[in-house]
DNA sequence: TTTATATATCGCAATATTACGATTAATTAT
DNA sequence: ATAATTAATCGTAATATTGCGATATATAAA
């Protein structure tokens, strides 16, 4: 008990719960929408304008990483940030695809 | 610690940020899904596709009506689910509006 | 009225997430 | 070499989520 049973969903699924999973969090989409302005893409630029600790903000930079829809450039001794183009169309996408397969006064309540 | 802190962030941000993680579980994108295609819409269906228990879905359902994006009516002893359309369209609008803002080619690294 | 059926809610255990101080690691500047 | 700067990681506490059995609730059927 306790844990999601990943295993009897199909890989759709669980992706698409991922991608999801991956932006459910302000701090985020903060960053991703940071990132989106593409001004400041360094690391400590972000802990600055969202006020969070440098750890926590490091962490869900982690996690962005970790669902490859960011990556991070070493700049000296900072870390430049940024969108990656391609995983950002795939996530584009397959939301897109999700929204759009509704049809409309299909609903039957 | 261990709390989100919503208050350092904007409304858009926490809104965004509630939308996805309203679908960040394949439970609920299984449910979504199923309510998409929208043959079976009652609840005892959802239990028997999706291979969770009947509690368990329960509290998914209640998951997804809190955020508005299904309701149910009651038919009989069953209830009927199904997407709410304007909510729905508002998701699509959001969740289009964020990835749209991608400026190809201007990602810095 | 009693029984059957369907769904919601409660209570709990297991696990995951969030946040942060402290520390480590790596690079640059002195 | 040493100190300063920046970011990642570790460890830990607080809280949230997930899943399910048991129970409650509400309607329909007998």
């Amino acid at each position: 008990m306790g844990v999601t049973r990943t295993e009897i969903f199909t890989q759709e699924q669980n992706e698409l719960a991922q991608m999801m999973k991956a932006l459910a969090h302000p701090a985020r989409i903060a960053i991703i929408q940071q990132l989106l302005k593409s001004q400041s893409c360094i690391c400590g630029d972000l802990v600055d304008e969202i006020g969070l600790a440098q750890a926590t903000i490091s962490q869900h930079l982690r996690e962005l990483k970790a669902v490859g829809i960011i990556k991070g450039t070493i700049e000296g001794t900072s870390v430049c940030y940024c969108i990656n183009e391609e995983v950002w169309k795939h996530y584009s996408k397959t939301f897109g695809e999700l929204f759009k397969s509704f049809v409309e006064g299909k609903s039957c309540c």
